[in-house]
RNA sequence: GCGGAAGUGGUGAAACGGCAGACACGCUGGCCUUAGGAGCCAGUGCCCGAGAGGGCGUGGGGGUUCGAGUCCCCCCUUCCGCACCA
């Protein structure tokens, strides 16, 4: 993690500075801000609710990658954490303009207020302006009759929770400023507002306001009295048609009015004219703005990797600590500080060192590295956990990197699957990896919940423990029981009442494999087959069943439905269960269909196959060999291909017989034996046939009128 | 508000557009047991019927199709993500 940090550092993709950061009070520490969740703004960790401090700060530049992260092309990852990602990071197209302040008596003017929009088009009907309650230029500009009002209004602001600043249900508040802009394409003077709707942490924290053609604008001005102008119009309306809401078509066809040289233009074509126009007077440019913020990486734990950086007592400022030296140890002596906190910050033996560069008195960096970044580059780690020399060992990572097949839930879209992409460009950037993604098929398995239905955490209490469940069942047990839930990406309640079912099936799988001819059990039917069935047919049935099972879970380990595959296995062992103690099971049928259910078993249940593989190898005299070394079987076609089909017969859609046939029979003679059956005669009785639809051997529909 | 996923028995869930409810849990009955929180067997979507059998059923309403849980349109509900992002 150091050495990497150092090369960011020099790749100018690490860097510290003061910034309005996210704290939690309980584990009194900062959170990226990805690491904050919900409407509530609460750690993701603990849940307690996260305050804004303004602080000095260690970031990722991941903003660097914002658009590259936004393709996806050459992976294949889910639909939902695409769009995650791409909500994340949120580009948004537009322009910059700048708008300068009006004179006036306590103001020269000329001031450059500059905005972010989307919408450059509307820009005829901006009526006003508004600034975050933050914005540096909010005091210079306020007329001497307003100070009052504005300083109060910022000072409210500022006191306010993010989740109230943030609430998008309630009234509009704020306060002119009582000083005009200019807009920049007809010259119009508009008040400058203040309102905390608009947020300093995003755009320019200043934007010009159209209420015509936008909701919020809209709602304001309404609130406020400030006059609305329309700028659009939709085919069907007129030119000065009134508006009761926000109008922010972008169709086809809508276009510019009230415009002055731009009226009667398509939207679309205005836009591009008008920020043409502004550019050529240097008075706004084409834009883009994202959502995504830059990681903040710094933590202020005692349990991190320490970010490796010393701050020089005299001249030096922030000094790198060279490569010779690390790692930077955290230290086995932390003397923990009064009322919590990071103990690094207390810890003499830590915090003192020399400054690499002058030599003289210096002070270790004590915030130490997010977690996030460990779990960024494992895998690339795991090539070669061992070596030395390098963080990542280059000629394994070309044989094996990117990672084919990723697992991980959806909870970490935008958090661990969003750093990891960002890791390998930056990896890749600073040349110590060949690829520019880390995974390259991604799969979200479904997260499981606690008993309440609430995602499990240890302030809620509801985090199940499956340890316990471990030592009362065995590993085997707990693992089919996940796996058998249900489909692998969906998740759900905890519920293991159905724990006792998985733990009888492999009892029975106990059962069947070293008890094959067993009567000690107790079965009162044992020792004779079916009634009407013989031993061939007995035999053929246990082996039928048994590469059809085969053929079945081959398939759905493909698609990871492993619920299906213990189905399936489940199956197989309750018909073992019915031959066991008959003279079936004296058969290489038996014995064919019992090895492959072993096989089958071992990938699920890892301990239990491996056991019962070894001790039927013991009992037949040879010699051992791990189950986990064969190969997969394969099934047999021709033991496949059933002897006689069961028909599914219908009647208009419905159900009414099933007739067995030989696999291969022509339509026709399919029809006649169909026709033939009397509860198809009773159901066709006084109607007309209209056609007999036949679908592949599999079902025959007779259409009557 | 925007975006996404999903609605099937008492429960977890199966089902290339083709037999809805596989496989389990639970429940009921039986067998075996000194006993059973063990094991084995049978039954278990709902309604009518002693049974054979019949009718109805995949959130609601339309549609496409010989045939729809599955495809299309509208609506309802739940969960998830983002949320005054200009």
């Amino acid at each position: 993690n150091q050495w990497i940090f150092l090369q960011f550092l020099r790749a100018g993709l690490a860097y510290r500075q003061m910034a309005p950061v996210d704290w939690c009070p309980k584990d009194q520490v900062v959170l990226a801000r990805e690491q904050v969740e919900g409407v509530d703004r609460v750690c993701w960790r603990c849940g307690t609710q996260v305050i804004k401090r303004d602080l000095e700060q260690w970031f990722f530049r991941i903003t660097k990658y914002a658009d590259e992260l936004l393709s996806f092309e050459g992976i294949d990852w889910p639909e939902p954490v695409r769009l995650m990602q791409t909500n994340w990071i949120g580009r948004s197209e537009g322009a910059d303009v700048a708008f300068h302040t009006a004179p006036s008596e306590h103001h020269e003017g000329g001031a450059v207020l500059r905005v972010f929009t989307t919408r450059p088009d509307t820009l005829f009907g901006a009526t006003f302006m508004v600034l975050a309650p933050e914005h540096r230029l909010v005091a210079e500009l306020t007329a001497p009759e307003q100070r009052e009002a504005v300083e109060a209004y910022v000072a409210a602001a500022r006191r306010e929770t993010e989740i109230e600043r943030l609430s998008t249900d309630r009234e509009k508040t704020g306060v002119p400023l009582g000083a005009d802009a200019i807009n920049p394409v007809n010259g119009e003077r508009i008040p400058i507002w203040i309102a905390d709707y608009v947020l300093a942490s995003y755009g320019t924290g200043a934007i010009m306001a159209v209420p015509g053609h936008d909701e919020r604008d809209f709602a304001f001005a309404t609130q406020f009295g400030i006059p609305i102008r329309r700028v659009v119009a939709g085919p069907d309306d007129a030119d000065d048609a009134p508006l009761d809401e926000a109008y922010p078509a972008k169709d086809e066809d809508a276009r510019l009015v009230n415009s002055g040289p731009y009226s009667g233009q398509p939207w679309a074509a205005g836009f591009a004219a008008i920020v043409a126009d502004l550019e050529a007077k240097g008075q706004g440019e084409p834009t883009v703005t994202y959502r995504i913020r830059d990681w903040l990486i710094s933590r202020q734990r005692a349990w991190g990797t320490p970010i490796p950086v010393v701050y020089c007592a005299a001249d030096c400022g922030i000094v790198p600590v060279p490569e010779s030296e690390l790692p930077v140890l955290l230290p086995d002596d932390f003397v923990y500080p009064e009322g919590g906190g990071n103990p690094l910050e207390t810890t003499e033996s830590f915090l003192r060192t020399t400054c690499p560069q002058c030599g003289g008195e210096a002070r270790r960096e004590t915030d130490t590295m997010d977690t996030f970044v460990d779990s960024s580059w494992y895998y690339w780690r795991y090539l070669a956990p061992q070596n030395a020399d390098a963080a990542i060992d280059r000629a394994l990572d070309e044989r094996w990197m990117p990672v084919d097949q990723y697992t991980g839930g959806a909870e970490h879209a935008v958090m661990h699957l969003l750093y990891s992409r960002f890791f390998a460009k930056a990896l890749n950037d600073i040349g110590v990896i060949g690829e520019r993604e880390p995974f390259k098929r991604l799969f979200n398995q479904g997260q499981i919940l606690g008993a309440d239905g609430e995602r499990m955490s240890k302030s809620r209490g509801n985090v199940q423990d499956p340890d316990e469940l471990v030592g009362r069942y065995g590993a085997d047990t707990v693992r089919l029981f996940l796996m058998f839930m249900g489909p692998w990406d969906q998740g759900g309640p905890w519920n293991p009442s159905g724990i006792e079912g998985i733990n009888r099936f492999l009892r029975r799988v106990w059962t069947v494999t070293l008890d094959s001819s067993g009567q000690e059990h107790g079965n009162p039917d044992a020792g004779s087959l079916p009634a009407g069935e013989d031993l061939a047919a007995a035999e053929k049935t246990l082996r039928v069943a048994a590469h059809r099972t085969l053929e079945g879970v081959t398939a759905d380990h493909d698609g990871f439905r492993w619920n299906t595959i213990v189905a399936k296995l489940m199956e197989l062992t309750n018909l073992l269960m019915k031959y066991r103690g008959t003279p079936a099971a004296d058969t290489a049928g038996w014995d064919e269909a019992v090895r492959l259910l072993l096989l089958m078993l071992a990938p699920v249940a890892p301990h239990i196959a491996e056991e019962l593989w070894s001790r039927r190898l013991a009992s037949a005299g040879g010699s051992w060999g791990s189950i986990h070394t064969e190969v997969w079987p394969a099934f047999d076609e021709s033991v496949v291909a059933a002897e006689m089909i069961e028909l599914p017969v219908q009647v208009n859609g419905k159900l009414r017989d099933k007739v067995s046939v030989a696999p291969g029979l022509a339509q026709d003679e399919i029809e006649a034996i169909v026709m033939a059956q009397p509860k198809v005669i009773a159901n066709l009785e006084g109607k007309q046939v209209v056609k007999v639809i036949h679908v592949g051997g599999r079902l025959v529909n007779i259409v009557v009128r």
